[in-house]
DNA sequence: ATATATTTGACATTACTTGTCAAGTGTAAT
DNA sequence: ATTACACTTGACAAGTAATGTCAAATATAT
């Protein structure tokens, strides 16, 4: 079983779960099929849009989804950083602040 | 006593510590005083060469600067999220999983 | 072999980013 | 109060990246 699955994995598998098709999907999108297929493979970046129209077609949970994107989005912005370790911890410190301030 | 600074109050703090102008400055990232007006006053974002030029300018560590730098745009990314805090948890157990594989 | 589903890559369009420039504001000294 | 200087503001230009279409190539199944 695999433990850490792409948002593009999830998407796949959960339309071949349904019987549907590239083209079944990508038609609720408004979009071509040829980008839904790099989407699946991670070839390329859903929009929030269609992440959220991604999540009612296949019956997945929004909020769910939707972390699984935003944390890939997260992750893209430093994959080539050294200290992007080190970024994400004190993004949360300032996160927890920020909530903290708020409140 | 400020504890969360931004990455343009640094920036301008240590300008001014050294007794520096925009113009002096900006001079040295070859680009308009304008533009280093906004980035200190986070108005705009930094390039990744500009802030590791700016380190040196104002005798900044480098890597202290970069993380700081790199955790405000992973906050950007999320900041009209309102699923940000967990999606940032979420990235960080992912990345903890790829270092763990790459070993 | 045909038909259908998916993938690939070249290209168009649009939206962001990064920058310039000129005019504006604030402040201090003469 | 006018000159001088530092900084700010906003309109715009140019470059880059994101998002999409389309047609041809490649599986896959009958």
């Amino acid at each position: 079983m695999k433990e850490n699955k792409t948002t593009g994995e999830i998407l796949r598998e959960n339309r071949e779960k349904k019987g549907l098709l590239l083209r079944h999907v990508s038609a609720k999108l408004d979009i071509d099929t040829a980008i839904l297929s790099k989407i699946e493979r991670s070839e390329r970046k859903a929009t929030k849009e269609q992440i959220l129209k991604l999540a009612e077609i296949l019956d997945l949970d929004k909020d769910n989804l939707l972390i699984q994107y935003l944390s890939e989005k997260i992750l893209y912005e430093i994959k080539d950083e050294e200290l992007g370790s080190k970024a994400l911890k004190v993004a949360e410190q300032k996160m927890k602040y920020i909530s903290r301030k708020s409140k």
